[in-house]
DNA sequence: AGAGATCAAGTAAACGTTTACTTGATTTAT
DNA sequence: ATAAATCAAGTAAACGTTTACTTGATCTCT
């Protein structure tokens, strides 16, 4: 790649004036502007972000840390943030921790190395210490989904209580009296907010429910909810319905089920937690509490490139709505 | 974030021998080591990438360009290749073109900007212009699962041609004799191979099939497979299976068969191409030909590292061997 | 003991930009 | 007509590293 000097050159000017042509930064003569527009095109230049970050201090890149990426919900959110930066001329650095400390914290390293001028991270929240040097450092963070204690920062969240609760009342009054709850122990910030939601249904409720709680931490969750259901349903007193708090893990639990010569919602009914585009196609539709993924990214992206311009530095946490997305897989139980 | 010069004056010594204790080349004294060393945890100094990137002419980041990152098939994919690279000490830039060849000339203009060690590349297939500034750059390229003519990069595919080939066998050995095949026809060469696979095994069989071909071009597959089905299934001579070139429009075959009330398999076959995570767990699991895909990505990286290596640029094309997964949802048809 | 070799550590140039400052020509004002 | 103001374009320093080259002390050998 040809540098700035050697457009110089071919277009007998300063460098100076080369930089002033791209950046607009002012006045240059409309001959001289030909030539150098000329210059540029015959040799193909495009200017070195690296040079240009070394001297502006600031790289217009963001590292955006995902605790695992082979997972529909954080890909989509991954993939929704990465385009609202774009579309502020952002880059975004994607990074997946897979769930894993040590993993964290090398990205958070590398971002550190890179000298990204922000951060958007999920923490996998195995420590809050793994987050702790991009704090030091000052370096502006936004968090979603998952929080962590002692983090001041700017958050965004769907409202998990209020999205377990809608969707533990839609069981309830199904006529659903024996529930099992499956979820992941995986950093269980949000996973708790649930189970927060689902028992603040139940005390409301009242009375007669059997309820049972299956926390596991595979990080394959299809295999996961299907492990778990097998189990679950060949017992003795199976429950009438069963609430996952992913939507992959339904996924996992309708694959049992139907293994089992369970038909859905016949035998069981099943809700999901996130509405991942799946959840629309899956046999039968999966009901599920759906989180506003897109948005959450670009809310996220939109918080960090506020307080790039904001002069003091606020934190604000941010909860969006989430919505019950009654579809197939929930009915009430047969008698 | 501290500087080496901070670093040198906290230690009392010249930033050569900080960088040389960072970078372990030449010898340092025990004394001014520790010193060094002691400067720079206190500093919680790390070294810019940026500088260093600049004064060694290598980035050390490679771009990887993907058509479409919501899709399984290509996040799994540009997950291993991230993985890989990171074991080498190598970033990746991960962009999705959205099928969309302004965004795809606009992601390679990026690349040339960050001045990126190398790329590797799926590309959308819309314009072979796109690519060429890499070309032209000399930028090392690496292709994966499309490819583009006129284009003399390294490649890695799976063997579409032969993986059809065996798919379609399977259903003509099964006995079905009406077969629709439904792909997308966005960027086609992959998909062209697994046609050309089909029709193989349709001259090797001879005689009396029936066969259809519905090539549309949605971004998002489930839908695609949905709307397709429902089409082909509700006319008056439907197929008794249905060949889906990717899984994910398989599914939504799958769900357009189920709300008519079609048994899968026993009132249509269905088989799909790529083996995504989600193959496994659909409901009834499907039949499908496996792309070994967290393999081609590391196979992709590699190639790319070595021919960082190389002196002599030598051009490898590498097809990887696919695998036909019989599941559930595909059986002989009813006569 | 003294010349040459060895080598630890420092100095300074270079990577490719941006930009404060300088320069010298042209315009404006008296 | 001349001094001041304006302004287009150039010069050079700075960003934070790496590394060729320099320096000066210590060691080795006769």
């Amino acid at each position: 790649m040809a540098t700035m000097k050697q457009v110089a050159k071919a277009a007998n000017v300063s460098i100076a004036t080369v930089s002033r042509v791209i950046n607009k930064t002012g006045y240059v003569s409309p001959d001289l502007e030909v030539r150098v527009q000329e210059a540029m095109d015959k040799l193909a230049y495009l200017p070195s972000s690296l040079a240009r970050s070394l001297r502006m201090q600031e790289t217009r890149t963001i590292g955006v840390l995902i605790p695992q990426l082979n997972q529909p919900f954080f890909s989509t959110l991954a993939f929704a943030i990465e385009k609202s930066l774009f579309a502020q001329d952002y880059r975004a650095l994607i990074c997946s921790a897979e769930e894993d400390g040590d993993k964290e914290r090398s990205y958070v390293d590398m971002f550190l190395r890179q000298r990204v001028d922000g951060v958007v991270v999920v923490p996998t929240g195995h420590s809050s210490q793994t987050l702790l040097p991009l704090m030091n450092n000052g370096t502006p963070m936004v968090m979603v989904d998952r929080y962590l204690k002692g983090f001041t920062v700017n958050q965004v969240f769907s409202d998990n209580v209020s999205g377990a609760y809608q969707g533990m009342r839609h069981l309830l009054e199904l006529g659903h009296r024996r529930i099992s709850v499956i979820g992941t122990s995986h950093y269980s910030e949000p996973m708790n907010d649930r189970l927060k939601g689902i028992d603040r249904a139940l005390a409301e409720h009242g009375g007669d429910i059997v309820i049972e709680h299956f926390m596991s931490d595979t990080l394959q969750h299809f295999e996961m909810g299907y492990d778990t259901a097998k189990q679950v349903l060949t017992r003795d007193s199976r429950p009438t319905a069963i609430f996952a708090l992913m939507d992959v893990i339904a996924i996992g639990i309708m694959h049992a089920a139907a293994e089992l010569h369970m038909s859905i919602p016949h035998d069981l009914s099943v809700i999901g937690f996130d509405d991942i585009p799946l959840s629309s196609f899956s046999i039968p539709t999966l009901t599920t509490v759906a989180q506003p993924i897109y948005e959450m990214g670009e809310v996220a992206a939109g918080l960090l490139l506020k307080s790039f311009s904001d002069d003091v530095v606020t934190v604000e946490t941010i909860t969006l709505d989430t919505q019950l997305m009654i579809r197939q897989s929930t009915a009430s139980p047969q008698t």
